[in-house]
Parts: structure tokens; sequence; C-alpha cells
DNA sequence: GGCATGGGGACATAAGCAGT
DNA sequence: ACTGCTTATGTCCCCATGCC
């Protein structure tokens, strides 16, 4: 049986009220008493329990890290997103779960109805993607890793892909290059279609191609692959 | 079947007490 | 008056139980 905040307060000689104002640093406790309650959380092996808190709370302190299920992208390409989302939830004491669901946005819908989640990290958006749309109608603060068409309203980061692409293109062109690949990620995965990051990058290279069109000799081709290294090959 | 009640764990807060 | 704490109460939501 896992020790309640009433077998701590008990074992420390404070009441329930007192524990809570050391666990949430809420009110000024001495350090004596402190050190007692800490104590017998240690020597009872107290854990928090997360749905009695957000019962009380109304908050579940989740933060849902959501992207949909794509076959071909890799863990590492992720790999520092849900490292530094990680990160940062646990320094706003809140946990943070990756949760993949599909590009319909059904199980989002699901997720954020059921109040399972405080809020929702959306990756790997789409220019016109459903889930921002049903993200923007129920009360759930949201924010994207990413962007649609239309922004307005709505917090999101992001990366500069047409001025990335312009950047990789000059320099390839500083180096004498004259004949340049581009491998973009796959839009044949289902769900991965109209990809932002996809489409801007080539929106970026054929905008950049045509501004370098007074030097002809700089012709940058286009080609799909799959979203890993050998789809380079 | 429909309704009322209780239980679960933690939080929030008002009121109050004892000591300085 | 202020500090540091206790006590009491209400609240959250959902399910199980009991009663009409």
């Amino acid at each position: 049986m896992a020790a309640t905040m009433k077998d701590v307060a008990e074992a420390a000689g404070v009441s329930i009220a007192t524990v809570s104002f050391v666990l949430n640093d809420t009110k000024p406790v001495t350090p004596e008493t402190r050190r007692r309650i800490e104590q017998a959380m240690a020597d009872l092996g107290f854990r928090r329990n997360m749905v009695a808190r957000a019962l009380a709370s109304r908050r579940t302190r989740i933060i849902a890290l959501v992207c949909p299920f794509a076959a071909d992208r890799t863990a590492h390409s992720l790999k520092d997103f849900f490292i530094g989302a990680a990160q940062a939830a646990n320094e706003a004491d809140h946990h943070l779960v990756i949760w993949p669901v599909s590009s319909d946005g059904e199980a989002l819908a699901s997720l954020v109805g059921q109040k399972l989640v405080d809020g929702v990290v959306l990756m790997e958006v789409g220019l016109d993607d459903v889930r921002v749309e049903i993200l923007r109608q129920l009360d759930t603060p949201f924010a994207l890793i990413g962007r649609t068409r239309d922004m307005a309203g709505v917090p999101y980061v992001d990366i500069d892909f047409e001025e990335s692409m312009r950047l990789c293109i000059d320099h390839l062109a500083g180096l004498g290059h004259r004949r340049i690949a581009f491998v973009n990620g796959s839009e044949e995965v289902p769900g991965m279609a109209g990809f932002g990051p996809y489409v801007r990058t080539e929106g970026g290279l054929s905008g950049h191609g045509q501004e370098a069109a007074d030097a002809p000799d700089r012709l940058p081709l286009t080609r799909h692959g799959a979203g890993r290294p050998a789809g380079g090959a």
C-alpha cells in the first residue's frame, strides 16, 4: 500500500496541510519541520498520487507531444525534440508523453476531449492540418512545432526552411558546385503529403532557383527520397 | 430505473491558536 | 502584529452502493 500525504503527516507529526505546503512550496515552513516531513517521505517511500492531485487541482500536469504515425521517419531526427520538450516540461513541474496519433485528428480529439492532458505540442505539422483546426476548437492550450498556412493567433516555433534552402544552395554554389541534387522526404508516406518542411524546402528551392536565373548554370535538381540516409543513395 | 450518498487523495483556503 | 502551524470545510470527478 503506497504511502499517502496522511501517512507522511502522521509520521512527521504535522497536519496534512503542512505536508502540502512543503510539497508545493506554497507557504513558509520552518527548516526543522521541513526536514521532518522530507525524512518521513523518504522513510515511507512517499510518491505523489498524480491522479488524486489532478482530481483536486483540475490539472493533470501532462503535456502531450503529438506526432503522427509516419513509418519512415526515424527516431534520430526527432530525438532532440523529444528530449528538449521533456526537459522543459520537467522544469515546469509537468510530465511529457509522446503520443503518436493518426493524421486525421480523430485520436487527437479523443485525447484532448477526455481532459487527459493539460496541453498539446503538435509536431510534424502539415500546411493544411486538420489537427490544428481541432485544437483551435477545443479548450486546451497548444503550440506547434512547425506551421500551417494560416497561423493567426496560434503559438508556434519553426525553422525557416526557405532561408535554410537559400543558405544551402549559396554555400554549395560558393564552393563551385553547379549541379545540386536535393533529396527531400517522401510524400508517399501516409500522412506526409503536404508536410510543411517538405513543401517549404521545395518552395525555397524553386524560389531561389528563379532568383538565380541570371546564373543559368546553377540548376538545382529536385529529387524525392525516403526520409533516411539511404534515401539519398 | 432513477436518484442520493459515500468514498477515494489531494488541494485551497478561511479561521483560529500559541508563541514571540 | 507577526509567524508558523493546525483544524475544518469545500471542492474536484467518477463509480459503486443502497434506497425508493
